[in-house]
RNA sequence: GCGCCCGUAGCUCAGUGGAUAGAGCAACGGUUUCCUAAACCGUGUGUCAGGGGUUCGACUCCCUUCGGGCGCACCA
């Protein structure tokens, strides 16, 4: 239920049936009705809902878009809508003044669907959604952190719009980098082993690798030393490969966030499927052999050079599996793909999708959300983050220290596109100066109204018992306001910008401070206290939904 | 050099091609002790980085210049 779509719909229709009616009275010409669109104007002295429709047809109409709007009003059909007023605005603006009374069927909606208010219709669309994906060889970082937020966030709010969703992470159990993890590994092995070896120079220098050799020295003891350095090096991998993924799952947990897929790199070389899409590649003539490489001729596609796909070592480059690996996601039906990548990833964009149009697929049907990076600060002071000092702060650090709620919304907080500045000290902050506390005391403050009325004998009445005409403006708006959600979430869905949701909830938080500060629920006025209490229960449901799409808890009490 | 993102109020940032560009913080002025706590109310003259273009209409789309970030590996 959308009932902002709905209503959209209606006008819609009615304005539809106004032009056909002026066409056949001859008093408009055109052959084609343009993409008009019917929005809600920002400023609400510009009625409910406006149109373009009349400057939008102007050129085709031979026609001043004023009067083709004056046209258009004087032929509107008879319809069931309450409409208190249409006027022609502007440049040519068509202004619907709804009646307010849609709004007193807000509450009946909102309290029947409860937990499932701001859920758009169902599409039997199958999107997936892969985020963070980071390398398994070390901890997570705050691009992961923010990814890991900015999907999720991403997967709730397109599962509310009516997609069936998928959230998968990739493990990169394979490839160059493990190779260096091994050698690091090894390394550290026998080092503590006591034996005087270097380091590799581009190894995995941080501490974290230190620790999970010591924990795999704690239950082999010497055991690899005697062991062909291949062997060991296996092992090694083996054992790490399996402690940080355990890692990054508790971590994901702890961060709210639950994959449907793990999807293992590795697997797609063993299953072949990396071969089979060079050889489907090739057999196309996108392929050639240079310098003993073989090379995807991704500048047929856009790309501005091309690109390796097979090594002369003979190993397939990370770019050729991500083919593969895409490939499958389709195979596997997904109508839409959604990716989450750090901004340096930008580069491979246009090529991922140049392959995609190479092996048959719509390249629309794939789309990358590239999200900027990330500065901690600490008291004005930005935390520099090294991996050679071992300085770096780590997701599972971070939820220590400010707690999940707090780091999943501050990192949805700003749109992907935004470098985003993320305050250790704000984001602890007990006061409405922190966002998140805001928000979250906006619903904590409803559930103490409503204990203080349960102590007062007050009860929650059904919205169909309740006369909402009593309400005033600042009421209006509010419901106004939660009339809103579906919609937020479906254009949050449509131009993948979960940020909009933070927004959003900050909004409808503020109305209800404000109203709150000014106005009491629990009053003598028993009606208006029953209308005030709807009022309070269908916020406290928007809210909660909200937090919900977010991964951030609704507290009860604070 | 080429490509992607960004440039909006003092600061941090919103802004699905629509009408007079918004919010929070800060600043200034005022009120107040009330279901949850020093909170509340009010106050913005912004070259939307600059310049061109498309459009009835541009912060939004295109071109260009400047500034910042990030990429441009037989790494991932």
């Amino acid at each position: 239920m959308n009932p902002i779509q709905e209503l959209r719909d209606k006008l819609n229709n009615i304005i539809i049936e106004a032009l056909k009616k002026a066409k056949d009275e001859e008093l408009l010409q055109f052959q084609h009705i343009p993409g008009f669109v019917i929005e809600v104007p920002k400023d609400s002295n510009h009625g409910d809902f406006a149109s373009n429709v009349a400057m939008l047809m102007a050129r085709e109409a031979r026609m001043n878009p004023r009067q083709i709007a004056q046209i258009i009003c004087d032929h509107m059909p008879e319809h069931t809508l309450e409409i208190d007023k249409i006027e022609v605005a502007g440049a040519g603006f068509i202004n619907f003044f709804v009646s307010k009374k849609w709004l007193y069927d807000i509450p009946a909606l909102v309290s029947a669907m409860g937990d499932q208010y701001g859920n758009n219709p169902r599409l039997n669309k199958q999107v997936q959604v892969e985020f963070v994906s980071a390398n398994p060889t070390g901890n997570l970082h705050m691009g992961n952190a923010r990814g890991g937020a900015i999907g999720d966030t991403l997967a709730n709010v397109l599962a509310r719009a009516g997609y069936d969703v998928e959230r998968e992470f990739y493990i990169n159990d394979c490839g160059n980098q493990i190779e260096v993890f091994g050698q690091s590994l090894e390394a550290r092995y026998l080092q503590l082993m006591g034996k005087d070896i270097g380091f590799p120079e581009n190894g995995y220098a941080g501490q974290d690798v230190v620790d999970t050799v010591k924990n795999i020295i704690r239950t082999h003891q010497d055991g690899l030393l005697s062991m062909e350095s291949s062997v060991r090096q296996k092992t090694l991998i083996d054992y790490a490969l399996n402690e940080k993924i355990k890692y990054i799952k508790s971590t994901m947990a702890d961060f709210g966030i639950h994959y449907d897929v793990w999807f293992s790199e590795k697997t797609l070389h063993e299953a072949g499927k990396v071969e089979e899409v060079v050889d489907y590649l090739k057999e196309r003539g996108y392929i050639y052999e240079s310098e003993g490489a073989l090379w995807f001729k991704t500048t047929a596609f856009g790309d501005e050079k091309d690109e390796v796909m097979i090594r002369a070592n003979g190993l397939p480059t990370y770019f050729a599996a991500d083919i593969a690996y895409h490939k499958d996601k389709f195979e596997r039906g997904f109508d839409w793909v959604i990716n989450v990548w750090g901004a340096d990833h930008h580069g491979h964009v246009a090529r991922m999708k140049g392959a995609m149009q190479a092996i048959g697929y719509d390249p629309d049907h794939l789309d990358i959300v590239l999200m900027q990076l990330v500065r901690l600060y600490r008291g004005g002071q930005i935390v520099r983050m090294s991996k050679r000092t071992g300085t770096t702060v780590s997701l599972d650090e971070l939820i220590e220290e400010v707690g999940k709620d707090a780091a999943r919304f501050f990192f949805v907080m700003r749109s992907p596109d935004s470098h985003l500045d993320f305050d250790l000290e704000l984001a602890k902050q007990q006061s409405q100066d922190n966002p998140v506390y805001y928000v979250q005391y906006a619903h904590a403050r409803i559930m103490s109204i409503f204990r203080q009325a349960k102590a007062a004998g007050a009860e929650l009445k059904k919205p169909a018992e309740v006369d909402f005409s009593i309400l005033g403006a600042e009421e209006l708006q509010i419901l106004r306001k939660i009339a809103d959600f579906p919609e937020e979430i479906a254009i949050s869905a449509r131009t993948l910008a979960p940020h909009r949701i933070a927004r959003y909830v900050l909004d409808l938080a503020g109305l209800f401070h404000s109203f709150y500060n000014h106005h009491r629920v629990l009053n003598e006025n028993k009606a208006l206290q029953d209308a005030r209490l709807v009022l309070m229960d269908i916020i406290r449901i928007t809210i909660k939904n909200s937090l919900d799409l977010l991964g951030v808890s609704a507290p009860e009490q604070m």
